[in-house]
DNA sequence: TAGTGGTCTAGACCACCAC
DNA sequence: TGGTGGTCTAGACCACTAT
């Protein structure tokens, strides 16, 4: 057997949805049906049907069948590296300079950001990541001393702060938002371009069941660019 | 049984793992001896880890065992929706218009983008998609001609082409990339905004089996974030 | 209420590959 | 070459929901 059954089950089962055999819209064959046409278990029909289900060319509802969708919900997904691992995945030579480390109190936007009491404490921490020795990203950090107290202790210089975290923390939930922003005179002098140059910009949110951990603006040079194929 | 056995398992063992009672890098039991433990089927346990590996939290090698990855690759997953069901999905009322509509020789970076051949003609259309009658995307589209000849007599005042393609043939591949990008005078009157503002850009290029089909710009008004939660 | 998908089981055979 | 995951099967019961 070259494939696996349900492979070849999902395969036949997705050409003849992208061929029109079974328009948007129509209901497929249940499973028995299937399972007897491709002479194989329920249980392989199942497999492969599900699977096209989570890559969103179908919908399947107890009771009410299969049904193709009429405009396929198309997911792009990317991987979220550390940065320290996409600067080398380049073939570039990675290091990193800690340029502000200290603690505050949490400013209004960020206790509100990350659901913080008033007077709560925050380390924040700023560097920037070269490779090759060309800046690559600027990362501007902000960490819950409530829940990490032993952030304020930490030192940065060896690991950054994003692998600090991952090793210290595991979080559950993450929120992460990419846009398009000018640069400042601080960016602009990290990133090594003019002020005002557009640049690509991604924030992210982690927590560890309820309690927020922390909070990354991760701002890259000018002509950054992310790419999935999917 | 409130919740299906493969998800109690998989979560126990989720927990196991970011409790550090597996560490990074160790073997995890094997699914014989899970499924004892768990009173289950060996069946039971191995989609339960399966589901973990394809989340990126462990690899899976027959005969080495299951082992607890050292820095789980973290992917995020956006839906990459419909223009006008983004902006419908707000809330919003949606309308369009073409601004633009001709065919070309196509250009070269088209050319060496989408592998034409010399002389080859596309199809180039502009248009700007709005929410509440505010600017929210413009769309600058090319269409290759060998691949759809009757694109060339759509009417995509009443469809867009976005939604028009959609209908009209499948895609095998795609491929799609964000970044910033500077405002230009086109751009800035279309999106209603200042020449130089930072822009958020979503290219695409989509291919059925080897011939390109269309590539897109799409850039959003000023401010526009893309989110997701992972 | 009946039809459909959701899940589980016990057992089986196979493919891969570290040892 | 033996242990591990990968897959398949036949059958079963259950959960949801359209009708």
């Amino acid at each position: 057997m070259l494939k696996a059954a349900f492979r070849e089950v999902k395969e036949i089962i997705r050409d003849r949805i992208v061929e029109g055999v079974w328009k948007p819209g129509e209901l497929i064959p249940n499973e028995i049906d299937l399972a007897v046409e491709f002479g194989c278990a329920r249980a392989t029909v199942n497999r492969a049907v599900r699977e096209l289900a989570e890559e969103g060319l179908v919908e399947r509802r107890r009771k009410a069948g299969t049904r193709v969708l009429a405009s396929p919900v198309r997911r792009a997904q990317f991987e979220i590296p550390i940065v320290r691992k996409e600067i080398e995945s380049q073939g570039q030579i990675y290091r990193h300079a800690v340029v502000g480390q200290k603690v505050n109190k949490a400013p209004d936007w960020l206790r509100a950001r990350m659901n913080l009491d008033i007077g709560a404490l925050a380390l924040h921490v700023t560097c920037v990541h070269y490779g090759d020795n060309n800046p690559y990203q600027f990362e501007d950090r902000w960490i819950n001393l409530a829940a990490l107290p032993h952030a304020a202790d930490a030192d940065f210089t060896k690991t950054g702060p994003n692998e600090w975290l991952i090793e210290a923390v595991p979080y559950s939930d993450a929120e992460i938002s990419f846009s398009a922003t000018a640069a400042d005179k601080e960016l602009a002098s990290y990133l090594d371009c003019a002020v005002g140059d557009p640049l690509f910009l991604a924030e992210r949110s982690t927590w560890w069941r309820g309690d927020a951990i922390t909070y990354v603006r991760m701002t890259f040079q000018r002509g950054h660019r992310m790419t999935t194929k999917y």
